[in-house]
RNA sequence: GCCCGGGUGGUGUAGUGGCCCAUCAUACGACCCUGUCACGGUCGUGACGCGGGUUCAAAUCCCGCCUCGGGCGCCA
């Protein structure tokens, strides 16, 4: 195995061993060709039945397709193959066979519903564009990474398993801790804002989050990936920036390093990083802009959410991302600090891609009265909450953040129709395996 | 949680009461073919989600169940 020498790097002359799944298989009679495929590309195999020893093409041709196998011979340079190179073959070993009957076609020439490809994820990720997603995948989370740590961030992991939820307890994952009742986390928001309050001041996690709705949408997962950021000393002002860049940084990326994914994905032409200063539209202006959109038949007034329908009116009328901000008090979390001179308004802002919803932030109430006030007056026992507040009671400074959902970051740069593309084997409303 | 629409060979589809012991593509099996690159050609195998009902007749209409997808709400 260590001598294998994968298909992109075969130059003519060299004697190597390729090894790899068998693609397709093309028999034009006395001649034949394998075609070999690996990580790194593809290259054939040709078989000439009246100069080749018969049992090798025997075993060469006799394979099934996405059989494992592995050949040994000659590099030799030639036109009229597809990668101007192919391999005579001295040997062939099957490594793994595979059976006949495929439960979907890895070639690509007949399509897969995105459910029966869920359920054969290891074939579907045989097809260049889907391992395309998940090579992108790894470069956005890479990129955010490293623009967190450039803007002084330090990497954390927080507890999924916990005893209390962020919000209340219906949209949680129950679960049972050495017979004690607890819960898959929904958020971090809760433990990131309890290290932003000491000496770390700056962190960011990416990790699972868990909720429990049980809604059936091509942009909702069960389970998420969450990249999250808080701040201490930072104004909702400053958490949008910091938004703003982790999300540019993405595309830059992708741009950078990703050029033959983009290729086989067919997006190399259309693809580009967004122009720089995402417009910031106050909660106000936008329910205007979406009234005068004139899709939605009842005006929104001040209080409302705001509607699908109206979103994705104003998200083409924009045609970029946008920031919403200075929300409503009442439709965002009591842990959302109020502005001073108006406790009407929130800091809350939310990251809008023309499509959907990317990120929800905010400058954090930091005094320990008025948090203990707003859990009471979400109806919420502080009390429960106590390993939190108390903390509020020796020294917290101002901190604002934001969650950024990863897999509708990944789907929204990739323009994939269905947020379960975005994620190797996703949970959803019925999907719990593989 | 509410609402809507689907389930036909391995895969993807056509078929809205008799034209259907079901179309096409691909896959699979057999044979032919020395430059394919979605190779081509000939022949063949293979399916109406499950249960009940209506009808002379059901893939097609009705009911229940299972299952998949979507819209809204909510959210990342």
């Amino acid at each position: 195995m260590q001598d294998r020498t994968h298909a992109a790097d075969a130059e003519p002359g060299d004697d190597v061993t390729v090894a790899g799944w068998v693609h397709e298989l093309r028999d034009l009679g006395g001649i034949a060709f394998l075609i070999l495929r690996d990580s790194s590309g593809k290259i054939q195999i040709k078989f000439e039945k009246d100069e080749m020893d018969e049992a090798l093409v025997e075993t060469g041709l006799g394979v099934a397709r996405e059989s494992v196998v592995s050949v040994s011979g000659r590099v030799e340079e030639e036109p009229r193959a597809p990668t101007d190179v192919e391999v005579v073959p001295e040997s062939v070993e099957v490594i793994a066979p595979a059976d006949p009957e495929l439960p979907l076609d890895p070639s690509g020439k007949v399509d897969a519903e995105l459910s029966t490809r869920l359920d054969n994820r290891t074939l579907d990720l045989r097809k260049e564009e889907v391992q395309a997603i998940f090579e992108v995948r790894a470069e956005i989370l890479r990129a955010a990474r490293e623009r967190f740590r450039a803007v002084g961030c330090t990497e954390i992991t927080t507890p999924k398993i916990v005893a209390t939820g962020t919000e209340g307890g219906t949209e949680l994952f129950p679960i049972t801790y050495f017979g004690r009742e607890a819960f898959m986390n929904q958020s971090p928001q809760l433990f990131k804002q309890l290290i932003a309050g000491s000496n770390v001041e700056r962190v960011f996690e990416i990790g699972p989050i868990f909720r429990a709705e049980e809604h059936n949408t091509p942009r909702h997962l069960n389970e998420a990936t969450s990249i999250d950021f808080e701040g201490a000393f930072c104004d909702d002002g400053d958490a949008m920036d910091v938004a703003e860049e982790v999300v540019r940084a993405a595309y830059e990326g992708v741009a950078e390093n990703c050029a033959d994914q983009l290729e086989s994905l067919g997006l190399a032409e259309e693809f580009s990083v967004p122009e720089a200063s995402f417009p910031r539209l106050t909660y106000e202006e936008t329910i205007e802009r979406i009234n005068a959109t004139g899709a939605l038949e009842e005006p929104l007034v001040w209080g409302d959410d705001l509607p699908t329908e109206g979103e994705k009116a104003l998200g083409e009328e924009i045609g970029s991302h946008y920031f919403i901000t200075d929300w409503p008090s009442e439709i965002k979390p009591f842990y959302i600090k109020d502005h001073d001179d108006d406790p009407e308004v929130s800091t809350g802002f939310d990251l809008m891609h023309p499509r959907m919803e990317l990120v929800s932030g905010g400058q954090r109430e930091h005094r320990y009265d008025h948090l203990v006030e707003g859990f009471e007056q979400q109806g919420l026992d502080p009390e429960q909450f106590e390993y939190y507040t108390e903390m509020f009671r020796y020294g917290m400074p101002p901190h604002a953040g934001f969650g950024l959902g990863g897999e509708r970051l990944i789907m929204t740069i990739l323009g994939l129709e269905n947020i379960r593309e975005a994620v190797l084997f996703p949970r959803d409303r019925q999907r719990l395996s593989p």
